[in-house]
DNA sequence: TCCAAGTAGTTGACGTGTCACCAACAAAGG
DNA sequence: CCTTTGTTGGTGACACGTCAACTACTTGGA
């Protein structure tokens, strides 16, 4: 059995400067969206997916697949959601353990109010520091790093 | 006024596949943490700021600081990991408003005890799967995206 | 037909993070 | 000395995420 293979300084570096970036970055956008619109990043990305679909209706255990959430988690956050009114549930007539989460009218409103300033943020904090090369090579190692998480082995 | 400057397909996908990574890595790690140690990422950052001072001991608005934490949050964080014994507080005679923050022995062993299988699936998960250059470049993009974040304009 | 196994979705407990607010104290100027 | 202002750290309420357990239903045989 092999020793540990530590990170070099500069990997340590890497790994550091990785870290804050996701936290502050993820920090400012959740912080503008919800004083901005009042939904969470968590609720943005439901509607999203909602929205997508042509009759703004999903089964909840496929939403769940799509948006690789668990279903514990989908299904608290659209009991939340449905508190507030973005969303309603339906059942299923096929299959009578199953359920719809429909997008409503408010719901909708809230997303197409929020989205131009999230969109806008993304692009002040992201984007616009980072120049053609460095936004492919960001798409190159995310997907890199997908691929090797979607790796079944380990 | 101008429109929205949305974002174009690439960095859509750009931009979909970089949250995807966050959220699954982040997920995977704390898990293996988790399972492998019973410390969170938290409990882990906590106890590496602290064992990195000589005394193991940090005033906790400093530490807040460095780690760019809210201090309500280190608060809370600080009480849970008091209850299951990894730090002590103490207080401090300087200034009898303040506090330290101190690791015990247990806290110690804990991350001793994690950091070797921590380190080598960050490795295995990221390091691995990205070459000298990508690694370089996500270091740059990552400290462009910080400079923006802590420029106080906006 | 009937039952074992699987699936859809929910729930409760608990750890975590944020916000708003507060008590205790410090520091500086009058 | 005393008041004003800022700082230190904590608290309660609430949103969020995970795990384990559960209900209700479906499905694929024996």
């Amino acid at each position: 059995m092999t020793g540990t293979r530590w990170l070099d300084e500069h990997e340590q570096r890497t790994w550091r400067a990785y870290l804050a970036m996701n936290a502050r970055l993820n920090a400012r956008l959740h912080r503008q969206l919800q004083a901005d619109s009042g939904l969470s990043l968590a609720d943005f990305d439901v509607l999203v997916q909602l929205t997508d679909r042509p009759d703004g209706r999903a089964r909840i255990s496929e939403l769940a697949g799509a948006m690789q959430w668990e279903k514990s988690r989908l299904s608290h956050h659209l009991g939340r959601m449905l508190r507030r009114g973005l969303i309603a549930r339906e059942e299923c007539p096929e299959d009578a353990r199953g359920a719809f989460a429909v997008v409503t009218e408010q719901g909708r409103d809230a997303i197409e109010q929020a989205a131009p300033r999230h969109v806008e943020t993304v692009r002040e904090l992201l984007f616009d520091q980072l120049d053609t090369d460095q936004v492919d090579a960001l798409g190159t190692i995310a997907d890199a790093v997908l691929d090797r998480l979607d790796d079944p082995r380990a």
